[in-house]
DNA sequence: CGGAATTGGTGTATCGATACACTAGCCCAG
DNA sequence: CTGGGCTAGTGTATCGATACACCAATTCCG
């Protein structure tokens, strides 16, 4: 229970408590190396490490940045927290994490809870569509990195972003879907209240019209129910894969908005005993782990996703430490197309 | 940037700071009704939120816990994470997330930050074997939350511990596959560092023992090299696939330590043309939500992780806020066994 | 040799919230 | 009318670290 403070170390090494704080912060050329040793010593054998709360409650600076992503139970946003943290821990933060199950108003509160423990940096995993319910904290104070950037400009609030191009990543696939002589192409996307999503999707539109290939609404599977969140992404693939395989002409690849969806396209597929890739091509976007050793693996998008977390980590650190009030960044990584077993050539109207 | 202290709240409700204070800490009975009234409103339209880094200096009081895992990028602790930011933000705590690694020097080293940090508690997602790292911090206060709890007794080491009977669980699998006629059960481990590792492997061996067979260690596969933690559990799960695979007389069934390592088993069985449940039955032990829906679904042991979670939370909250120096407290939930379609009935030799 | 400049420190107000110790004013019993 | 007890507050030392302002002793240099 003893809790050493600098005062502690100071008795132990006849100094001041202003030398030892000298010693902390970088200032020991004000000192002989005698002395220093001396301080040095003291703190080794007390094991003193300095109070945070004491040092932010003075200084205003603070170790931590926020996390905040829909569910880190989400494969994808787990290896992306992984990296995060990874990379704030080389430069001394820690990270606190909260997931938002795409909820604003649970993604507010933890703004404001972070906003309560100093912290002035939250990176964001994934973006809402709207930013509105965080515009007092930026006003305040807090700066924000978000995962992915709008491609519709326009956006009324002021935040970093680093991200890939989703309109570029849904183009690819379906190009690639294209190539593969696949013109009936649904779309398994779930709610869209995500900006990625619906880039995601416009990507996938914007092909389909410069290939001269009529849209058809009924393949674009958009929502389950308002169950927005709780629902898991596997549950919605798989709602998605039912509706559309059940169409009267139903398509012959699908697109799911991402990786876990896409696994839940297989299991729908399953269940209607629909044979991937042979009766059905399925791609995904995320390139998680699983997706490369998955019983067929599955084509899919892979993002620069440690880039993404070590580039969000400095961001965010570079605005906390000297924010000279800059224009907002905003990059945009390549993502690459990985073709697996899960996409095949065309075959005609396999079954009828 | 305007940061309201509890000074701005009290000028504007034209009482003292320390009314403020009384309001906020509950002695709200010491009070009329309209001077109650009129600290609330100026709490209100000052937007004003108390500091918790000034709050935890003067209390000693954190409003942080830790949370250590080897990897949030595993599926199986992502969700974990999930459940325990959930518990936590509910009782109003906020997670410090760390991955370790499986490296006991980056986990002495989070549990250095956030002893710094004022954290009081941490819950450790698995546990390594020794605990002597971590001893002085617990000799100055810290408290910590298990996730397993070794069957070996003997721990020189006092934490609280929830989890699940590890032996049990490779119990029930072992049991499984004798009942479906299999003699020869492979069983990928992979770096037994971990409490939980060989608590499973003990499993395994007793319940061979029982059976009378004979114990053959050429069918456990331990270890890749001396990589730990850098290669992935479905990386190691694919190697050890393939040496027992290749064992003159390979094993009809294969138990994997965990689901990730199971996918890595399909992987691997898929590399040499092995069958997935025909030629080659597997299980593994988490049930990740991926193991419900993949291709083959897996047959594995599901872990009430959820309760775990929420119990871990509450267990280290109840030593943070009223410690009274309880004996430690080991928990143990029972685990169930789900059988899917990656086991089947032994079919004899069937090839080779 | 005297004054300026440098070296090697130290004293202390301060960050924001807390809670103990205190009190002004009022009521009522004796 | 005095004093004990209550209500509804308030004053302020304190938590631990920081950094500015300050100073004593030494060195430098013309």
């Amino acid at each position: 229970m003893a809790k050493t403070t600098i005062a502690d170390v100071a008795r132990l090494a006849h100094v001041s408590v202003s030398s030892v704080s000298n010693l902390l912060n970088g200032r020991s050329q004000r000192m002989r190396p005698a002395t220093r040793k001396r301080i040095q010593d003291a703190i080794e054998t007390l094991g003193y490490s300095p109070s945070f709360a004491a040092r932010q409650l003075k200084t205003g600076y603070s170790p931590f940045i926020g996390l905040i992503v829909p569910s880190v139970a989400d494969p994808f946003f787990g290896s992306f927290a992984r990296y995060v943290e990874e990379a704030a821990s080389e430069k001394g933060y820690q990270v606190l994490l909260g997931n938002s199950e795409r909820d604003s108003e649970r993604e507010r509160n933890y703004a404001e809870m972070l906003w309560s423990s100093g912290v002035r940096g939250i990176i964001f995993g994934s973006s809402l569509v709207k930013f509105n319910h965080l515009e007092h904290l930026y006003q305040e104070g807090m700066h924000f990195v978000s995962f992915y950037r709008s491609a519709h400009s326009g956006d009324q609030f002021i935040a970093d972003s680093i991200g890939v191009d989703n309109i570029q990543a849904t183009r690819l696939l379906t190009k690639h879907l294209l190539a593969l002589g696949h013109r009936r192409i649904g779309f398994v996307s779930g709610p869209t209240d995500m900006i990625c999503r619906l880039d995601r999707l416009e990507g996938y539109y914007k092909t389909l019209e410069e290939s001269d290939i009529s849209i058809d609404q009924q393949l674009v599977w958009e929502e389950a129910s308002g169950d927005t969140g709780s629902t898991s992404f596997i549950e919605l693939g798989k709602q998605g894969a039912h509706y559309l395989l059940s169409l009267p002409e139903p398509p012959s690849a699908i697109i799911a908005i991402n990786d876990m969806h896409a696994f839940g396209v297989y299991a729908g597929a399953r269940d209607l005993g629909v044979n991937v890739p042979d009766d059905l091509s399925v791609a995904g976007v995320d390139d998680i782990m699983l997706s490369a050793v998955s019983v067929t693996p599955l084509t899919t998008i892979k993002q620069p996703i440690r880039d993404i977390a070590r580039l969000s980590v400095e961001r965010i650190i570079d605005r906390l430490e000297n924010d000279r009030g800059q224009e907002p960044v905003h990059l945009m990584l390549p993502s690459t197309l990985i073709v697996r077993e899960s996409t095949a050539r065309y075959r005609g109207r396999s079954a009828g």
